[in-house]
Order: structure tokens, then sequence, then C-alpha cells
DNA sequence: GTGCTTAATC
């Protein structure tokens, strides 16, 4: 066996081939060629082989070269080990280190970063306290397994932890406590921590540490501090900090300066175009991300692919504008180019579908998924909660508590929503009873659960011992309750207290105008109209839109610009006949009126949600379901309207207004909490 | 001679 003290000619070409091992893309080449040359003895170059193999994940050659090596040297059981956590062979790791008879500190830095890797924070810290001696680099990985994982009070506390012990922080170690103090989005905590920093002597302000500083900055809200780094790193083609720099713009609101940026950068990568994507969705720019995931994929040219994050983001964007056609093919997209989901990914997934109307492919997507977190319950019981299935959101609340999931503040306020909308007074009243410390929102759900009921004494008196000052939810809940159940009087108490809060709200006094208006009092909805005018509050135009073959279809009330116009209206007099003839249609509702000559006074203009139907049902197959979209409340006559539409159309008809599903077939809907 | 730790997007 050669040994490494002998001939310097041989120890030199030793050298050389261990160059050769770590700079070639695969080691097997190499492998190959030691074996034929008889180098392949040599320890060091067998322990450099293995590291090859294992960081690429050839662990059965790595653990041939390993246990070949036992027999007569010491191998490299570290690269080994880390290699079995890169790859999850979780349970070959821990074997390998109790077999271990020689740890040392890299051993066990090494046991630290694996187990902080897969998020077994537990495991990582109980090897990190049995560790027999420590470095800085130990405390490092400690640290990243704290801050990587969500967990930057711990990451901060180990750091002081750390200074106390009498450690001296590296570069490595701001970086990590930056980012963790980044995470935190605290402002003061960012500057106390910089002033530390800038204390210290001897440190490299390398391209990490500024890059990490300029994204602290960032996300403390100190845009101009973050600047300053990016205009001192910007030069040196630095893609990450860049992109730090668009991702601020983003968080502050600032799209255009963002896109300028982005559209400046030489090197984009997948997190350049993730950044602008997902800033462009999170700003309520959905169109604008789907454009750019468009761009992404088809513009000719290096870009990267995408990937998780960028899909998540898409999906995302697709749900909160309700295109189901664009969505079907970003999942197309998905599949084609096999980008594999985790938990997010399914997370936004569900969202999607079930805010395109496709409920049962979001409860599908939820069977599917392996591991579900409490994003994942909370996405599926509003999903739910929007259509209109109570019990089945009570279910998945139950399964969630079975799977040793714990509800969080946002499954109560979706669960609240799921018994309001599904009518679900008592069990709504018990699951109420079990929040722990509720906020605001969870007590305008409960509002708004007992209201629908028409237990409005006892929604007034809850708002009365609310211990914090009601939010404008609180009061709006109430009002819309009183609009159900024609409460003028209660309806004028919640309206000003409203009016208080959300001045400028148009919604409020229109819904105070339609109460008078159905109690008959229209001096009153001349005051309110006033007051309005007085203040400058316009109202809002609402507008529906249906998704065509790619295109969207979009429709105001009484809206004859659309191309097939004359067909739409020809329809809806042909319906209107029909729905007369049937006997289907209330006395004096706009379904009657609206479709009126035009030289009648009292001429309602016709319903966008009625002329998205329309349109829908002249373009769509037939047995395919009908999705319209709508930006605000579907009122009762149009409800009544598309009800007896889907009868005498044999059609489902899906309309979905701000935030909630009515499912219409056979004449019947699928919402039980009015009308 | 080598293994362990660091910044950006959902």
């Amino acid at each position: 066996m050669p040994s490494s003290s002998s001939t310097s000619t041989t120890s030199h070409s030793w050298a050389s081939f261990l160059l050769l091992i770590r700079s070639s893309p695969s080691p097997i080449p190499v492998h190959a060629h030691l074996l034929k040359l008889g180098l392949l003895p040599h320890p060091h170059l067998r322990n450099a082989l293995l590291h090859s193999h294992a960081q690429l994940g050839l662990l059965h050659l790595a653990r041939r070269l390993f246990d070949e090596l036992s027999h007569w040297a010491l191998p490299d059981s570290n690269s080994l080990l880390s290699a079995y956590f890169k790859w999850g062979h979780l349970r070959e790791a821990r074997a390998l280190f109790d077999a271990t008879p020689r740890r040392n500190v890299v051993t066990w830095t090494t046991m630290v970063t694996g187990y902080a890797r897969i998020g077994d924070l537990e495991s990582a810290r109980r090897c990190f306290d049995a560790m027999p001696d420590r470095t800085v680099v130990s405390w490092n990985a400690m640290l990243s397994g704290y801050s990587q994982n969500g967990f930057e009070d711990e990451a901060l506390r180990l750091f002081h932890e750390m200074v106390g012990a009498g450690f001296q922080p590296n570069e490595t170690t701001w970086v990590t406590v930056i980012s963790s103090c980044a995470a935190r989005g605290d402002p003061s905590l960012a500057d106390s921590l910089a002033a530390l920093l800038h204390q210290v002597r001897g440190i490299d302000f390398n391209c990490f540490l500024k890059t990490a500083l300029l994204d602290m900055y960032a996300k403390c809200g100190r845009l101009a501090a973050a600047r300053r780094i990016f205009d001192d790193l910007a030069p040196h083609n630095n893609t990450v900090a860049w992109n730090a720099m668009v991702s601020a713009f983003m968080r502050s609101g600032d799209l255009a300066s963002a896109r300028e940026l982005f559209d400046r950068m030489l090197n984009k990568d997948v997190v350049s175009w993730n950044s602008m994507i997902a800033g462009y969705a999170q700003n309520g720019q959905s169109a604008f991300a789907v454009r750019l995931f468009k761009d992404m994929v088809t513009l000719t040219g290096e870009h990267p692919k995408p990937d998780e994050v960028t899909m998540a983001s898409v999906f995302s964007a697709c749900g909160h504008l309700g295109t189901l056609e664009i969505g079907k093919w970003a999942v197309a997209f998905l599949e084609k180019n096999q980008i594999r989901l985790g938990t997010s990914g399914y997370n936004s997934l569900i969202f999607m579908y079930s805010k395109c109307g496709s409920i049962e492919d979001a409860q599908r997507i939820f069977q599917e998924m392996q591991r579900k977190d409490v994003v994942s319950y909370n996405t599926l019981i509003s999903g739910l909660a929007a259509h209109g299935r109570g019990r089945e959101a009570l279910e998945v609340m139950s399964k969630m508590k079975e799977e040793g999931i714990d509800p969080d503040r946002v499954t109560y306020v979706s669960i609240l929503t799921a018994c309001s909308h599904g009518g679900l007074l008592q069990e709504g009243r018990r699951l109420f009873e079990t929040i722990k410390a509720p906020s605001n929102d969870h007590y305008a759900c409960m509002v708004d659960l007992l209201g629908r009921a028409g237990e409005l004494e006892e929604a007034k008196r809850l708002i009365q011992i609310i211990p914090m000052k009601p939010h404008a939810g609180v009061y709006g809940s109430l009002l819309n309750a009183c609009r159900i159940h024609r409460r003028t009087d209660l309806a004028e108490m919640a309206a000003y207290g409203l009016f208080e809060i959300e001045p400028n709200n148009s919604g409020n006094y229109v819904l105070l105008s339609n109460i008078y208006a159905q109690a008959g009092r229209w001096e009153d909805v001349d005051k309110v109209r006033q007051m309005m005018r007085r203040r400058g509050v316009k109202k809002a135009t609402g507008w529906s839109w249906v998704e065509h073959k790619g295109e969207v279809h979009k429709f105001l009330a009484g809206d004859r610009s659309h191309e097939r116009c004359s067909e739409i209206y020809h329809l809806l007099a042909n319906l209107r006949r029909r729905m007369q003839r049937a006997g289907y249609v209330a006395e004096g509702s706009c379904v009657l009126r609206d479709v009126v000559e035009e030289d009648r006074e009292e001429m309602v203009v016709v319903h966008s949600e009625k002329l998205a139907v329309c349109f829908a049902l002249i373009v769509s197959e037939a047995g395919e379901a009908i999705r319209v979209m709508k930006n605000m409340r579907v009122c009762w006559d149009c409800h009544t309207a598309i009800k007896t539409i889907s009868k005498l159309e044999g059609r489902e008809i899906i309309v979905r207004d701000n935030n909630r599903f009515h499912h219409f077939l056979e004449g019947q809907c699928s919402c039980k909490d009015y009308w």
C-alpha cells in the first residue's frame, strides 16, 4: 500500500489526480482511470472519490469505496454521512453515525446540519447539545438551521448564547444572524444589529455580508439604505443583490421601479423571474403575473426553467383572476416539464381550483397530497366555505384535528365562514366558544353567522361585548344581516358605525339605501344618495366576465358593446318569455323589467351577470358547466333569474362574486344562508 | 487532503 509520504513525483501526481477528481463533472471516468493505473488504493484519492460519488448521489459506489477502505485505513465517514442526509437516507445516516468510532467535530456538525436540513430541529439541537466540543462552524450550522426553518427568535437567542460562550462570530455567522433579523422585519432590531456589526473589528464586508445587509434593510422597510448597498454591489453583476432589490421594490409596492430593474438585468435567473411574477401576484396584478409567466416560457432566448415557486405564483394569480383555462394550461405545463411540487405548491393549486369554481378538483388535489400543513387545510376549508359546503368543511376540520394539526386563526375564520354560508348556526356557536382569544375577524364572522341566521339581537349583544374597537367587518356583517332580515332600525345603527370607520366605501351606502328601498322609505333613499354626493363617494360599477377559448369577455350592466350583442339580447328576451310562461318569475322583479322596451321610464339596465351567462350559453359546449365571474355582489333579482335559467336550459351555472360561489342547477342554488 | 456553516423568490 502506498503511503502519502513517498517520493515527491508520486505525491505530485496524487495532487493532480485530486484536482482532476474535484473538477470533473462525473467521477466515474476518473474512478476507472485510477483503477487502471493501480492508484485506487491511495487513501486520499479514495476519500476524494468517495466524496464526489457521495455528493452526486451515487451512494452505492460511495458506500463500496467506504467499506473497502475501512479494512485498512480510516475512511471519510463524514462525506458519506452528509450525502446520506442530502439524499434523504435518514436511517443509513443514523446507522453510520452510530457505527463511527472516532467522531470528530465535523461528524457532529454534519449531524446537526443534516437534521436541520430536513426540518428536524429537535434532533439537530440534541446533537448540538451533545457535542463534546464545538467550533464556530458548529454554531453556524445550528444558527442556520433555526434561521432557515423560520425560527428566527431561536436563532437570535442562540447567537447571544454563542457570544456569551466566548466564540467570535465570523462572516458566516453574521450573514445568518442578519437574515434572521431580516425575516423579523423589525427596523429597530435591524439598526441595532447593524450598529453592533460595525463595532466589531476585522470583519470582511464580503459579497454575502453586503447582500444579506441589503436584504435586511429592504425587508425592514429601509429602502434607501438597501439602495445604497445595492449601488455599491450592482456593478459586480451580483444576481442575488439585483434580485433582492427587485423584490424590495415589489414589497414596497413600487412595481415600476421593480420592472425597470428587472428589464435592465443581464443575468436573470429563475429567482429574478419568480420575484417579478410573485410581486405582481401579491400586489393584485395577477394579469401581469400571468403575462410575465407566458413571456418566460414562450419568448425565445435563454430563459431559465420555471420551478415550483414560479408555478405556485402562477396558480395563485390564476385563482385570483378566476381563469380556469389558463390555470389548466399552467397545470399541463407543470406536468409536461415534470416540475415537482412541495406542500406550498399543492396549496396554491387547491387555492386555484377552488377560486376558479372547481371545488371538486381542489378536493382531489388535497386528497392526493402526502404531506399537508395547516395552510392546506385552511385553503380547502375556506374554499368549501366559499362554495357553501359547510358540512364538508366541518369534516375537514375534524380530520385536521385527528391528524394532529392545530387550527390557527385563519382556520377559525374559514370554518366560521363555512358555518355561516352553510347555515350551521349551532356548530358555529360551538366552534366560536373554543377560540382562545377571538380577534375582530372572528367576531365579524360570528356576527355574520348569527345575523344571517336571523339572530340579530344576539349579534347586537355580541358586538357590545367585543373587548376591542370593532372594525368595519363587524358592522358590515350586521348591516348585511339587516338587509336580509329587513331590520331597518338596526341597519341605521350599523351603517352609521360603518360610515365613521370607512367613509369612502360606497358599498356601505348602497347597502343602506337598498335597505330603505326594501322598506319603501324613498325619502331616506334620497338622503343616503345625497350624503354620497356630498362626501364625493362614487358607486363602483359592477362587471362580469366569462373566459372562453383563452379570452376574457367582459360585460358591464346594460352593455351593448360586445360583438355578439344582438345574439345575447335575443337569447335574453327568449329566456324571459319562457320564464314568464313557466311562471318562475316573481311579479315586480327586475327579471321582468330589465328586458323591457327602452322607452319605459322604470327601465332597469340589464345586469352584467345575465349578459355573461347568455354569452356563455351561446358559445359553450352542451353539458359544460358555465363559469361567470362577477366583481360585485350578485343581487337577489339576478340570483332568481339565473336559478330559473339553469332550470330552463338544464345547465350548471357557477357564478363567483367577490369571494363566494353560487352553484345553480335544476332551478336550485347551493347557498343556504340568504335568498 | 478532507469533510461541517453564509445572501434573493412561493
